[in-house]
DNA sequence: CGTCTAATTAAACACCGTTCAATAACTATT
DNA sequence: AATAGTTATTGAACGGTGTTTAATTAGACG
């Protein structure tokens, strides 16, 4: 017992991080398993112990590499967007989750301990995605009303969040016409339209 | 061993609901524990198995009971609303949320296996809510879009959802002015105001 | 070469969900 | 009333979990 230098510190970290992110992905929230992590690296749970102290900062962590992922597909699919790129927001907020839905309920289902000190590091990468948003809701906003952007694309987030969960979660299963996300889309409209004209609207 | 009637079976069943209710809204979803729900009645844990069946379906009812609950705060709130009605519907959801954070944390939280079959009383039970909302959403909409009350209101229930939930989870934390809740009422506005004015709007 | 530091581990602890054979209490039948 | 059959209930086992800790040993430092 007691090997030493397989790997460096930083290394040790981004591997377990790497093996984490793998494994969460592969059988969600409720089935990860920290055992599991350091048996898929080669090490015993103590070294994550060790190097994470605690399994919620582990989780945190994870979730942040998710969140940053996250954040790339919102920017890549800005970049090749058309003059609606709020609707490009909404398709990429909905695809990413759909097409991770473990990772991104992970996310949701992970409870930060009240007391958590967070990285620098971590707070930014998490807070990309409001930042993205942010900054296309105040291109939309008229001039005197920009200084509502902040507060409002919260809420519109909130509100695609909202639709997002609950068509994950299975509630919007039964309905007709009308899919999730061009519900969320319609919202979006509701609270931006009459305030900024977009062309080609449906 | 092997004590029996204590209780008739039916008894049992509400006993079991009752300390797994409790016990959930004590210590939330991610340390409800069977055993100590065993414990607590007195009876040993194959007896919740034999009742149940799973953890699952005692979880799915236990839940059920939380969304009667629910369903009954938004009904009573209506029962002594003035004219802003939908409004006083998005302040029970809210405070039902914050009031009973485990247990409405643990609807969510509970993922129902894909096959489980789910009793008729249950079904109606958790529909309920939504149906609440229909009803309202519908006397507002004007006469030639009252079909659309279904489609549209389910969307408002995941606007004010999502604004629910990102408002526990403390996304909101760093906002200056505008509560969630008040954010959710604008966004209903956003989407109803137009198509019906409504008294007193702020 | 010896000392110190800290990375790593095995093992222990106290839980958990789930299953199952054994048992005892009730029911039905004679 | 006695017997046979049914079933509610249990204890115990199995394999897993998170978390802590003392012991070990590889590497760093003098």
């Amino acid at each position: 017992m007691a090997r030493r230098y397989d790997h460096h510190p930083e290394e040790l970290h981004r591997l377990i991080l790497a093996a984490g992110h793998a494994h969460l992905a592969e059988v969600g929230f409720f089935r990860f398993s920290a055992r599991e992590v350091a048996r898929r690296i080669g090490y015993s749970v103590g070294t994550i112990y060790h190097v994470f102290g605690t399994l919620d900062r582990l989780m945190f962590e994870i979730n942040t590499i998710t969140f940053r992922q996250w954040a790339d597909l919102l920017e890549c699919r800005l970049a090749v967007a058309g003059d609606r790129r709020l609707d490009a927001l909404v398709e990429a907020y909905f695809d990413f989750a759909f097409e991770h839905r473990t990772l991104w309920q992970a996310i949701w289902a992970h409870q930060v301990p009240a007391g958590m000190i967070l990285p620098e590091r971590s707070a930014q990468d998490r807070s990309r995605l409001t930042a993205i948003v942010i900054a296309e809701v105040a291109a939309v906003l008229p001039e005197p009303r920009r200084e509502e952007a902040d507060q409002l694309a919260r809420s519109l987030i909130a509100t695609v969040h909202g639709h997002c969960d609950y068509a994950l979660s299975g509630a919007f299963a039964l309905m007709g016409t009308g899919s999730p996300i061009e519900l969320a889309k319609a919202r979006l409209q509701d609270a931006l339209g009459a305030k900024q004209p977009q062309r080609g609207v449906s």
